[in-house]
Formats: structure tokens, C-alpha cells, sequence
RNA sequence: GGCCCCGUCGUCUAGCGGCCCAGGACGCCGCCCUCUCAAGGCGGUAGCGGGGGUUCGAAUCCCCUCGGGGCUACCA
């Protein structure tokens, strides 16, 4: 068979046009239907936010309420087509379709990262765009471990990425650790599969040997008066047996490449319309090292083709390598492999400060950063998704059962984002005040636990405390490290001012005031917040002719250490009787530093 | 350098030829509420990179240009 047949490679159009897609889209905008914040709830757990995903699958009654993935109403039809080529409006009879036809329209998406070092925020922008559109089309989200660089991979980084995930809710339905109909899901463990596919290749002389160095690559290249930089030029294509054998002779290894068949390079992209590469610019690229381990290039195509993956969406910085792609599966099929050319849709690079791509080396794109400052996996999540998708013109706090059921790939936005942290900061507060407040308190615990506040598990004064507490700390935090330092005040014996707090409002001035507060509220039969307020009016706005923002400044202080507190009468009653005087008075007569 | 992608408020976006002298959100500013800080409510600030076309009409379609980004490994 000769290779370089001058076939032009277009892709199957799994994609229905994008502009007809869009114009259809654009007639009635559904504007009903949207959910106020109560009927919003959260699920805590990555299987309950599935339960409510599928629920809501099944649910989605289009003639009656429109569809909110393309949010017209009343017009689609059960056999409407989404851009991504995949029915999308779905029935609930469809679940009751024959075992084999559900499998042979099912939508499979995977997620591949490889093991090295902490998961960033773009990674997991792809992760959840992918669970997105596994859930949204009742498909399969495949998670697979692409660890084929063992100088790079760890454990460690493997242990991290499954823990990420689950932390983050995005459920995975085939993976290393739960395996699945194409296990084993760790490409570390496929070297048998890669082996073989390469030999089967190599025989049928779509791969072949090739001994150029780089260096002699460009060599020739000025020797020709072309541009030194163009990389491999398909030089070794023709080698005969008795070069080969030479080569071997001296003691070099081949690598292996594959035949580029010189064509232009066309497909739909789900994200970005009609992308092409021209011909000749793609050269044979290396599919396996001289020392015979596989490369990224073959090894994600194959696996994405013996697993049965019909969508594959990834980052943008993956683009230049589709036609690579294309060009194996074709290559797979000819030998006999089954291997449907996945559709491809290239998401937005996410940016970090500067316009560069965020990488993983600048500490603001590390997940584990934010999970410590105390984003909830909700919010990080809600924010991650509006870096390229929206849910409507009007509104961008939603839930992940709301973002199954509207996204749609094909309204994924083709430019590039920057992550705002505070924007991401913001729309993680409005998450936080969307949790019922004992789940608040819940989420909360264990970073009051890891702060030393708390023990573990909480005693019951303890979890009284951050009970009480959560109604007043929940609406003034963004982010739940922030819930900490407000209520540190609660749990510790001794206190310690803030030192830029005691200097501006607990001076010679504060003595009268404090001393007042501490007469009027050791009176007190009864210590609640409404008894305090009034023991404290009276003293001091009224007594003592102070402004209420004077008055009270000094008793903050001399109770939580801070400036900023939660509300003051409701924070002492907390804090007790007996700590809230002492503070006072300790504040009236500081130790001799 | 070559190949490819992308250009709407500071940032993320809505927009798919008339609904747009451009809508929402974050930020910022002001007001209200108020014991601080928030939250919440109300109001405001700010944008179609530039130039040519096509059209009765362009943010939207075409071309050029400028700008930004990605890829260009025997990494993934």
C-alpha cells in the first residue's frame, strides 16, 4: 500500500456545521426557567452530585420547558442534533434503548493527564469540560493515566491527581483504580498493547526505521539552503536494508515514525469550526524511542482508539498535533484495527498573570493552593467553567448538575482566559452562602481543624461554637481560610491583639469606654445577644454621648483581637460570660511588656 | 523563522446582519442598610485593535493589517 495515496484527509463531519447550528440556536431564546439561589441545592459528594446529574438527564423534558442547553423553546425535537453531533435532547425512553445501541452511540471522553506534579487549574478546566459532556450526553467519563515518562512520573503524582478529582466531584466511570471494559487504564501497564500495534505497523510499512540525529536533520537542511529549524525531513523514509544494516553496524539505534501522507489536514473542530493545516507542514513524527518505550503521540491515539473515545477535548496547546492524529487512526484502520476518528474540540489555553499560558511552574495555578485557602470544589468548579463557557447571558453561579445539563461544546468560547482570582474568590463566596449553614460548618471543621482550633473529633462545646458561629462568619467570607482568622477569637485561650488594632482604638482613650462596658454588662442577669446590645447602647452611645462606630470600636478589639469581627453582641454571647469580661478587663489593664 | 489558533469594558463573557449609541459578572466609585467588616439592594465607570470592502444596514460577513498566544523533542 502506498502511504502517500493522495487522498485528501477530511474527517467525517460528526459536527453538524457550526454556523446552521448557531443560527438555528438564535431563533426564541428561552428567557423562563431560571432557579432562584434556594433552589439551588448542593451535592456534597461526587455520587450524589451523579444521582442529581442523571436525575436531571431524565428529567430534561424538552417539549415542555425548551431545552437549557441551547435555550430555545419548544422547538427541538427528539432527534435533534447538537453541534457536537450527538443527540442531545434526550428522552427518558432512551434509557430503555437496546444494550447494543446505546453502546454504539454512546459518547466516551476521556480525561489523560500524566503523573507529574501537582494538578494545575487548566488541567482541571479540561477534566471538568470533558465530565461535562460525558454527563450532559449520558456518556462515559473515562480517566486514564498517561505515565509513559518514567523519568518524570511519580506515584506520589498519580495518588495526587486521583485524590484531586475526587475532591473536586468530577466521577469517573472507567479509571485505574475502579478499572472498566478497557482496562488496565495506566499506559505504564499497557506496554504489551503498544508493542504490538507498533510491530503490526511496522510490517505494514505505515512506521518505519529512521537514523537521522538532529543534528544531521539540519545539516542537510543547510546544505539545502532551507530554514535549519524545519525539523525531521522525511529523509529516511527510503532507506534500504543495506543502510539499515550499516547504521546497525556502526551501534545506532532507529527511532520509529510514522508516514505523514502528504495532504492537507482538514476537520471540524467542536470548539473552533474548520481548522486545516496545510500540506507538508507535518512532517513523520517519532512513535517510539531508540530504546523501544512509545511516545505521547502514539500512545494517546491508541488508546483513544482502542477504548472506543468518540470526543476528545483538550487544551489548545494540542491543536499543532491533530493532524498527527488523524493521520494513526487512518494508518490503524489499514492495518485492521477499529479505529473511528474521534471528533476534536480544543479548548481556550487558560492564562495566567501574564498572557503566557499558566504553567505549572508559577504556584497560582496549583488545585492544592486553592483547596487550601478554602475554595469550595462547588465554586472553584463554577469558576474554572466560565473561563470559556457560559451558562447564560444573565447569570454565572450555578451548580455542576446545572452545567451537565446545559453545556454544549459547541459554545465553548475559542479564546484564551485569564484565571481572575478575584473573580474566582467571588464566586466562590456566593457558593458559600448557598450552603445550608450546618454544611457550612461541615466543610468548615476540618480547616479550623488543621489550624489547631479544633480537635479532632470536635468536642461538643467545640462544635456549639462553630455552630453558632457560621451563621455570622458564612455571609463574610469568600473563601474558607477567611472563616478561620474570623473565628480564631472563639476558640483560643489566650488572646492575642492585633497589635495595629490595639494601637488605633484601644489608646488612653479606650479606658472610660471599656471600663464602662465592663460595669454595665457585669450587671447583666442574663448574657445574650440582646441583653449585651442593650446593656452596651446604654453605657456607651447613650451614657457616655459616644458615636456607635466610636463606642463599640474598643470592645471589638478588646473581644476579638481584630478590628473585623463578625457582629459584636452575638460574637461575646458566644464567646461566654466569663471570657468575654476577662478580655475586657484585660484590655484595661494590659501586661507590662 | 515555519505552521496553527485567537482579538467585545481592566478581567471573564453575551452577541451569530436590524432587537446593540452593545447586555451580565468580577473589579472600581457612589448611595442605602449598619456596632466593624462583609453580605444584600440601588446607581455609576468602562469595550467592539486598525484600515478597507459587501450591504439599505456590520460587533456580527469578506480581505488586508496590527497585536497576542500556542506548537515547532527520542516531554506530555
Amino acid at each position: 500500500m502506498d502511504p502517500r495515496e493522495g487522498l485528501r484527509l477530511v474527517l467525517p463531519d460528526r459536527a453538524v456545521d457550526r454556523d446552521s447550528t448557531r443560527h438555528r440556536r438564535s431563533r426564541g431564546a428561552l428567557r423562563g426557567g431560571r432557579r432562584t439561589a434556594a433552589e439551588r441545592p448542593h451535592q456534597p459528594t461526587g455520587a450524589q452530585r451523579r444521582d442529581a446529574d442523571l436525575l436531571r438527564l431524565a428529567r430534561h423534558d424538552v417539549a415542555a420547558r425548551g431545552c437549557p442547553a441551547h435555550r430555545y423553546a419548544g422547538r427541538c425535537r427528539a432527534d435533534h442534533r447538537g453541534a457536537d453531533g450527538v443527540g442531545v435532547h434526550r428522552r427518558p425512553r432512551d434509557a430503555h434503548q437496546s444494550r447494543s445501541r446505546r453502546l454504539m452511540s454512546a459518547v466516551r471522553v476521556r480525561f489523560c493527564p500524566s503523573p507529574t506534579g501537582n494538578p494545575h487549574v487548566g488541567l482541571v478546566r479540561t477534566a471538568l469540560f470533558n465530565w461535562a459532556f460525558a454527563r450532559h450526553h449520558g456518556g462515559a467519563f473515562v480517566f486514564r493515566i498517561e505515565d509513559t515518562d518514567a523519568a518524570r512520573d511519580s506515584e506520589e503524582s498519580y495518588e495526587q491527581l486521583l485524590d484531586s478529582l475526587r475532591w473536586l466531584g468530577l466521577d469517573w466511570d472507567e479509571g485505574p483504580d475502579i478499572g472498566g471494559p478497557f482496562a488496565p487504564y495506566r499506559q505504564s501497564e499497557r506496554r504489551e498493547i503498544y508493542d504490538d500495534v507498533v510491530r503490526r505497523l511496522l510490517e505494514a510499512g505505515e512506521v518505519y526505521e529512521s537514523f537521522s540525529s538532529a543534528e544531521e536533520i539540519e545539516a542537510r537542511h543547510r546544505a539545502a539552503g532551507r530554514d535549519p529549524k524545519l525539523g525531521y525531513d522525511n529523509h529516511d523514509r527510503e532507506l534500504t536494508r543495506a543502510q539499515t544494516d550499516a547504521f546497525r553496524t556502526e551501534g545506532r539505534l532507529p527511532v520509529l515514525r510514522l508516514r505523514m501522507p502528504e495532504d492537507e489536514w482538514t476537520w471540524t473542530d467542536l470548539v473552533r469550526g474548520p481548522v486545516s493545516f496545510a500540506a507538508g507542514t507535518v512532517p513523520d513524527f517519532v512513535v517510539m524511542r531508540t530504546n523501544g518505550e512509545p511516545l505521547y503521540p502514539f500512545v494517546n491515539p491508541v488508546d483513544d482508539a482502542l477504548m472506543g473515545i468518540t470526543h476528545v477535548l483538550r487544551g489548545e496547546d494540542l491543536l499543532p498535533s491533530t493532524p498527527r492524529q488523524i493521520a494513526l487512526y487512518a494508518a490503524l484502520r489499514r492495518i485492521g484495527i477499529a479505529a473511528p476518528t474521534p471528533s476534536f474540540g480544543h479548548l481556550p489555553m487558560v492564562r495566567g498573570d501574564g498572557n503566557k499560558k499558566l504553567s505549572k511552574r508559577v504556584p497560582e495555578s496549583s488545585l492544592s493552593l486553592y483547596r487550601e485557602r478554602g475554595f469550595l470544589p462547588e465554586g472553584l468548579l463554577n469558576y474554572l467553567a466560565l473561563l470559556g463557557w457560559a451558562i447564560a447571558d444573565d447569570r454565572d453561579v450555578f451548580s455542576m448538575a446545572e452545567m451537565a445539563a446545559a453545556f454544549d461544546i459547541a459554545r465553548v468560547s475559542s479564546n484564551p482566559a485569564r484565571f481572575d482570582l478575584a473573580k474566582a474568590a467571588a464566586i466562590n463566596g456566593s457558593h458559600i452562602r448557598l450552603l445550608l449553614l450546618e454544611e457550612f460548618a461541615a466543610r468548615l471543621t476540618p480547616y479550623l481543624q488543621s489550624a489547631g482550633l479544633v480537635s479532632m473529633p470536635p468536642t461538643d462545646a467545640e462544635a456549639a461554637l462553630v455552630a453558632g458561629a457560621a451563621p455570622l462568619v458564612a455571609e463574610r467570607v469568600s473563601v474558607l481560610s477567611e472563616a478561620v482568622d474570623m473565628m480564631r477569637f472563639l476558640f483560643v485561650a489566650e488572646l492575642v491583639v492585633d497589635p495595629a488594632a490595639a494601637a488605633k482604638v484601644l489608646g488612653p482613650d479606650a479606658e472610660p469606654v471599656l471600663r464602662a462596658a465592663v460595669d454595665a454588662l457585669a450587671a447583666l442577669s442574663t448574657w445574650d445577644s440582646a441583653a449585651i446590645e442593650g446593656a452596651l447602647k446604654a453605657a456607651l452611645v447613650d451614657g457616655l454621648e459616644l458615636k456607635p462606630r466610636k463606642a463599640f470600636a474598643p470592645v471589638r478589639v478588646a473581644v476579638s483581637g481584630r478590628t473585623v469581627s463578625p457582629p459584636l453582641y452575638e460574637s461575646m454571647e458566644l464567646l461566654g460570660r466569663d471570657r468575654s469580661m476577662a478580655r475586657l478587663r484585660a484590655a484595661l489593664s494590659p501586661p507590662p511588656v
